[in-house]
DNA sequence: TTAAAGAGTGAATGCCTATAACTTAATGTT
DNA sequence: AACATTAAGTTATAGGCATTCACTCTTTAA
């Protein structure tokens, strides 16, 4: 007889193993804000719970799947605040303001997540599994682009609107025009690029404020948004 | 009486001091360029070196000491490669451009260099030394504002302005506008935000070429520095 | 010639990841 | 209800790492 007596699914064993890898994680999650994805260690994750650190390898196959853990867990939770922030109206041009906002906040909230996503080297061992990385990416890049609804795209040259074509055939977001896609493109590498040098300190040197900065860029890619659709933000 | 006779400051001591210190870098280097600055360890460099890990504390603090100098070092190789491509001739519109390649070339010949400098987290422990690496990244900046010379500036809000005036101050390329040296931050941060990017793989699952992407950016940037000013590239 | 400074060694500490063999407790079947 | 199986946890261990300390030997400078 099954300790679940009716049909819960869920056994006294599976639920204390759920919850035992869940403080894994909050643990090590809590050690990457306070010192980066370096600062991880099974060690003292182990001695926190009061458990050998050998028990941790029944949970993960190493340091490194933890922290691929890790990280689509971050990508995750970066496309839910930027969901959220698309979902809260404003028409489109506000949507893309929105999305754009709740990208740095979420990456000023979270500065060691950020960089543990998007800092983790090629050829570092720790090889993500392709399927919920690239999932949990996918679903932030369409984030993205859904905001771009009523937008009008940035001019491209032949080329690459080929290759962009090419990549919206694959896209989960349909109905978008090569110059849309091209300008979601566009805002997440300008925006991911002022976010990643104001984490790292590059831009303190120059004493401009990175907020400002971000604003500036996001009002010219809300102008390049702009340029052939009427409709106001 | 000193080793060397005349009046030769370089005693024997100092001579082999400089070698060994130049061959720990170098291994250091290779290290990086292999498994990126995760990958260094002293023991494995002291055991290449034929001597004991203890010794290498004569030469570097920690560590981290030594992976701070390799970052003030690739920070200096990186403004001597955009150094020489700004000086290649060309124009103003022309050193922007050469110099905006020089910057993706030198990343995609030197990845795990590049990752060292721009991906080092702030709370890293890696407290770099503010002379040397300041004095390097400012090198670099002021390639990139000196290869903007004839260019219009891009537009900018009062606030920035101000900022950017201030930032100006102190610079050591002066006779520039506040929308050159504004134009020069969007540079650094667009392409930066591209280089990053591609580096890290991030960009692969859209299947676009990064290099398609980054001359669209130079392009943009260069039609922004054509804005008001009449020569042509 | 001699004292001081520097380079290097060996041993030891205390981290860390990871594996192997073993014990104990929960499971589900007979 | 007794039992075999599976999973979770243990201890012990191997090997790697950075770092420090006490010591030796050699180069330097007086």
């Amino acid at each position: 007889m099954s300790v679940d007596s009716v049909a819960g699914r869920p056994t006294r064993r599976e639920r204390q193993r759920r919850q035992t890898l869940a403080e894994i994680k909050t643990r090590a999650v809590d050690q990457v804000a306070a010192g980066g994805a370096e600062s991880v260690s099974l060690n003292a994750i182990a001695r926190a719970m009061g458990m050998s650190p050998a028990a941790l390898y029944r949970y993960f196959a190493s340091r490194d799947a933890l922290l691929a853990e890790l990280v689509a867990d971050a990508y995750g939770s970066l496309a839910d605040a930027l969901t959220v922030a698309a979902s809260g109206g404003g028409g489109a041009h506000g949507a893309l303001v929105a999305v754009a906002h709740a990208y740095r906040d979420w990456a000023l909230a979270n500065p060691n997540s950020y960089l543990l996503i998007f800092q983790t080297r090629s050829g570092s061992g720790l090889e993500l599994e392709p399927e919920r990385v690239v999932a949990a990416a996918q679903r932030s890049m369409d984030v993205i682009l859904s905001a771009l609804g009523g937008a009008a795209g940035a001019e491209l040259g032949p080329e690459l609107a080929a290759q962009v074509e090419a990549w919206g055939q694959r896209s989960q977001v349909p109905g978008l025009a090569a110059g849309q896609r091209y300008l979601g493109l566009l805002a997440w590498t300008r925006l991911h690029g002022l976010i990643s040098l104001e984490l790292g300190q590059h831009l303190t040197a120059t004493g401009v404020d990175p907020a400002l900065l971000y604003e500036a860029e996001v009002q010219s890619l809300l102008r390049t948004a702009r340029l052939s659709s009427g409709q106001p933000a």
